[in-house]
DNA sequence: AACGTATATGGTCAACTACTAATATTTGTG
DNA sequence: CACAAATATTAGTAGTTGACCATATACGTT
């Protein structure tokens, strides 16, 4: 039985990830496609270091992948989970921020990334 | 633009939820029904004090409702959404540990708890 | 080899959070 | 009302982690 703890902390570690602000702008950021990381560090204004450590983090957890190719190093998503999951909780915040219609809008258009990306 | 980073941060607070073992083992524990907070104690061999916290902030958040029962207080869960984020994830972290029979063992027993609240 | 660009890492600090112990609040019972 | 049981809350502590600065590594170009 105590296996089944271990399951939880595996799971937990994996929501872990997803509990960051800013791995979420960093995901979202991928949703189109694979990107350097420069290119993801202009995009949301973060530091080189921050947005090194973050990518990192989500390729050791294999949420990512990574290519090199010559000086840059391109990430992409590569979890089959990571959309439906975003998906799903994006949704139920939508449907609690619902007074709020223009939260909704972003959310909208944050799911639509999602979607094109499937 | 700014709205959207307001979206991360609620999306990324939801996922904080589910990123912690105990809240996980607490929210499991109430897939069968609802259950009182001092049944869900000895059940998991946690501190009063420590499940009264984590279900109050599950119950902040919306996850779980409660109901007042003479003395005692009935938990039970109302987050629709719930059981689909822990299956998917159940599901992802299974595929990695699919070296671990014992492990996916204990996954699909969480994972029939999970339908059968459903 | 020397230099510039891109990426990763080490060290430090501040903020956050889970846990515990002690106490307060609420409810039921005599 | 006094007491016991169930739950909630408060204060303090330890552990974790995200951000920043500086630095190291890797690659390409001259």
């Amino acid at each position: 039985m105590d296996e089944l703890n271990k399951v939880f902390e595996n799971v937990a570690e994996y929501f872990g990830l997803l509990s960051e602000p800013t791995r979420l702008k960093i995901l979202h950021c991928l949703c189109r496609g694979e990107k350097p990381v420069n290119e993801v560090v202009e995009a949301l204004g973060l530091t080189q270091a921050n947005t090194s450590r973050h990518l990192n983090l989500l390729y050791r957890a294999g949420v990512v992948d990574r290519r090199r190719s010559g000086s840059q190093v391109f990430y992409r998503i590569v979890d089959p989970n990571f959309v439906d999951l975003c998906r799903t909780v994006c949704v139920t915040v939508a449907s609690r921020t619902s007074a709020m219609p223009a939260g909704s809008e972003s959310l909208l258009r944050l799911e639509n990334d999602l979607k094109i990306h499937r």
